[in-house]
DNA sequence: ACGTTAACTGCACTCAGTGCATATTTGCAA
DNA sequence: TTGCAAATATGCACTGAGTGCAGTTAACGT
């Protein structure tokens, strides 16, 4: 990695711990780009060069879980089928991710609520990771799923979880509760699986 | 209904109508809320009394559709499950739906694919539309659903009927055929509620 | 060391959206 | 009909996001 990009990257790092010490300070609306590029010792301008947008700040490494899905995807047993699949990228995502520590994830949860422009984002992301996710699984299981088949299947799959923590997340109290989460998760996997699991590697 | 009502509907409708050619003749982006205002003959700043944002002209009965949908669980028959129930929402909300003729409808199928603002706006009300859904069906069966149950059904059962139409949207010629929409959407929900038909109603 | 290429930055600009203060219109009752 | 209160319409000034451009600076390969 040549001096240019680690340079790259420790700026961009620099930007988001700028963001997130500035929206706790004074809020999202409130922190202007102009703040976050000032915090961070760069240009108002350069800015855009690492993010599009004030919004892309709370969602950095968005394709870092498409690849632990995707990856989850290709490491599939001989006997497991889509549903088994789909289960393991949603542990796998679920367990690398620190959804629900550090002080991004707080805020990206609280104005996932609060902000229109951020929850947003946040869904067109997860539309386009499930979409990407859903090309993987057709090519994966050519046999049984086709183009429309996995495009319901993982549709079905993440809206029925995404539902449920949906619930947790109206109050924020109840998103503390560990067992709580794990406890609505499975329930939303039964839902939108049940005739489909196989049982293999549970 | 009184004569202010009267007019400011007129105005609203004059608005979409303004909206809509200019969309089509010049593009989304290149359509300022100016123009929109002056076609309709209005002030610019008297636009926002009625739309909040440009998106909104897109979808300017949303709320519609939502209401369809929880007349239809309000009317359910003494013998239907929640799978029923949702399947009759959805043929109700697909019937009386200009989803796919007029020509906002045309625009918005194409604005969502091509504008990130216009996509975001889109999944936040089906998103909203599908937690009150939830909310409605949970109410109308308290013994069997409660809220994440609810809220995980309803997300399976409209996650995968989107997804599935996703892959549709994707090359349009394949969305002017409705027996392919009509196939995509029966097989998204086979998907998403075997487990829960009891067949009836169907 | 040196030319090439990528990144940084200031400047000027457009446009969405908001707050405020003022005028206009409508609804309603006397 | 008149007159008053509430809702609407509108102009103005302003903030902030985001873009295009042109000039500078810094890193890379040779």
């Amino acid at each position: 990695m040549s001096l240019r990009d680690r340079k790259r990257a420790r700026t961009r790092q620099a930007l988001v711990e700028a963001a997130t010490t500035l929206f706790e300070r004074d809020g999202y609306d409130e922190t202007t780009i102009a703040d976050i590029a000032a915090a961070a010792e760069i240009g108002t301008r350069t800015f855009f060069s690492y993010f599009p947008s004030k919004e892309e700040l709370l969602f950095p490494e968005s394709d870092a879980r498409v690849r632990a899905a995707v990856e989850a995807i290709a490491d599939r047993g001989p006997q497991e089928g889509p549903a088994d699949v789909l289960l393991r990228a949603l542990r796998r995502v679920g367990d690398d991710s620190d959804d629900l520590s550090g002080r991004l994830a707080a805020l990206r949860l609280r104005y996932i609520r609060e902000i229109p422009a951020v929850r947003g984002r946040a869904l067109q992301i997860q539309t386009d990771a499930q979409g990407e996710i859903a090309r993987h699984l057709a090519a994966a299981f050519p046999d049984q799923l086709d183009e429309v088949g996995a495009a319901a299947l993982t549709g079905a799959f993440v809206g029925a979880v995404t539902a449920a923590l949906q619930v947790l997340l109206a109050d924020v109290d109840r998103l503390d509760d560990p067992a709580a989460v794990r406890a609505a998760v499975q329930r939303a996997t039964d839902v939108a699986l049940r005739p489909w699991s196989t049982g293999a590697g549970r």
